[in-house]
DNA sequence: TTGAAAGCGCTACCAA
DNA sequence: TTGGTAGCGCTTTCAA
């Protein structure tokens, strides 16, 4: 390996001049600077970045603690954490927690200890200790989550509950008078809460008394496909389903397909997230679509605004979400 | 920040002796031990990886270069890659490439410069350039691609051939004579020669002359949606379609949905993949499963094995794929 | 404009 | 079993 003081000998000046032409950091006469320039060319030399973070103190390491990469939503704003991220210079440590605690404490010291300057923490719910010892080794972070326990965080959101009242009112402007509602778990996170209030609030406004909440245990495809067992026999007396997330939604109307029901002649469906996998189902999902590249992408711009010091950032930022009409829903007259 | 010399200061003793209680390097005495302990425990020292890393020369730091991750099967094998990586204590630096040459060469340079012990990369394809670079910077390198150019390099894959052939059998035994592959690109890579060849070796050896290959001009959904505009003229004439990934198999299925054409009532579709979405679909795809979390797990393991200096390894790997038969092949009598 | 030297936080060697 | 110290590769004063 060759190092800057291999340089400095090789074109005979001292280390201080080799440094200074590899940052640019201060004046050096023009023979010198093409000298030094030719033998690291030669020498192929590269600073080591290691030994370069120890002096300057900084390691332009980002951490991004996510629980499961496999969800496609969870992939597109890491896409848009890291596409960002590099064009400030910035490098990911990418960091799959799958759901565990202890995963993710273990996560933050090493983070720490790799003297990263930020970390993005991305998750459907964080553990207050987890809050807690990102601010122990005080690092700057941004939340992305369901669940934020401290309002001194700073973290980046949606407002659920304009967009689950908007989905609601849009289902009963179709005619829908008997919609129920599809939550994951059985405890509700605040954005669930949040989501369920929405929906409860579009439906009284309406004077709707029916409504009607299903829980399906968890947040993935399976999960919606084994609900529909719920769901099945109250089928003559519900018209539509809003499910809180399109996964779930995926797997209910792959279910109710297998079994010979039509969506939405039958019942109609709709999702919440805008998952790149509504629109491959058929019939197409109609959703609220959460801009997950951008939510990615805002996550480290303001991380790294925190990390320069730039005070002139809003910390708590809430994102907005669009509605997307395809084809699960029927109009009814 | 808290450094050894804090721990070492407040605990009067020398550094060395701190340095040995938190490596367990060297024995040292019990009760100095514990009052080293303590003061770590009350300062919250945690020992600076980057200044270690300076004098072990070690980073523990794999980097990963990929295309995009949003491709489902992508995101699948990176878990594989971080999850057996975590438990080598070794830590995933992400490099999204988004198929671009020089964005690959800078990454490289980014992995150098921090001292990556090694580099995986998962690719279509990659230029010459690139692995010359790998191998310039002296980095043990894994590589999973469609394109092996340098047999030099050391690689996972799988057996396209065999796979493809095994496919094009099932249907053949199935009833089908009218066959039709459809490609990624106009410019085959290796890999995809090698499936071309094991789909027309299929239909040799049970001499069926018939044989068609459409060109979809890409890899993703929207490929193959658009592609079946090529297909759909020929319908009366093919019976089954072996597209090359999923991802085009289920952009086809739901083109032909749209238009009215069913599947596999009015032709039978196949993909290549076992892509999660594969299973989403409606009909369920058949197709053939590359492991993809496995290959991700192989090629840390064969590059920590590499790293580690252990000759006992296989570092030209081959892993077996599996056949997925599900509902979208018709049986033709 | 240049060089010498201190020092970043740590490990590992050598002596005691 | 302990401490002193050199040195990892680099940046950054300070003097010249």
């Amino acid at each position: 390996m060759v190092t800057i003081k291999d340089v400095a000998r090789l074109s005979g000046v001292s280390i201080s001049t080799v440094s200074r032409v590899i940052n640019d950091s201060k004046p050096v006469s023009p023979e010198i600077r093409k000298n030094v320039l030719k033998v690291i060319e030669e020498t192929g030399y590269r600073p080591n970045d290691v030994a370069r973070s120890l002096v300057t103190k900084r390691s332009y390491l980002i951490g991004v603690i996510v629980n499961d990469l496999s969800n496609s939503y969870v992939a597109e704003m890491v896409k848009g954490v890291e596409e960002i991220g590099k064009m400030y210079n910035f490098d990911i440590l990418l960091c799959s927690s799958y759901y565990d605690k202890d995963a993710q404490i273990n996560y933050l010291s090493l983070l720490n200890r790799k003297q990263a300057e930020g970390i993005i923490l991305i998750g459907y719910h964080f553990d207050p200790v987890i809050i807690e010892t990102v601010n122990k080794y005080n690092k700057h972070a941004i939340y992305f989550t369901r669940d934020i326990l401290d309002e001194k965080a700073d973290y980046v959101r949606i407002d659920g509950y304009a967009a689950s009242y908007e989905m609601t009112g849009y289902l009963i402007k179709k005619g829908h008078k008997k919609i129920a509602f599809m939550t994951d778990f059985d405890e509700k996170s605040v954005y669930e809460t949040k989501k369920i209030a929405g929906y409860k609030q579009a439906l009284e406004e309406k004077e709707i008394s029916f409504s009607k909440i299903y829980t399906a245990g968890g947040r993935r495809y399976q999960h919606g496909y084994d609900a529909a067992v719920q769901i099945i026999p109250d089928l003559n007396e519900i018209s539509a389903i809003f499910c809180t997330n399109d996964e779930l939604a995926i797997g209910l109307i792959n279910h109710l397909y297998d079994k010979g029901f039509k969506v939405p002649e039958d019942v109609s469906i709709v999702g919440y997230g805008g998952y790149k996998e509504s629109q491959f189902v058929r019939p197409t999902l109609t959703t609220i679509s959460e801009p997950y590249y951008d939510i990615g992408a805002v996550c480290i711009r303001t991380l790294i605004k925190k990390i320069e010091g730039d005070k002139s950032f809003n910390s708590k930022i809430e994102l907005p979400f669009s509605f997307v009409k395809r084809n699960s829903v029927k109009e009814l007259v």
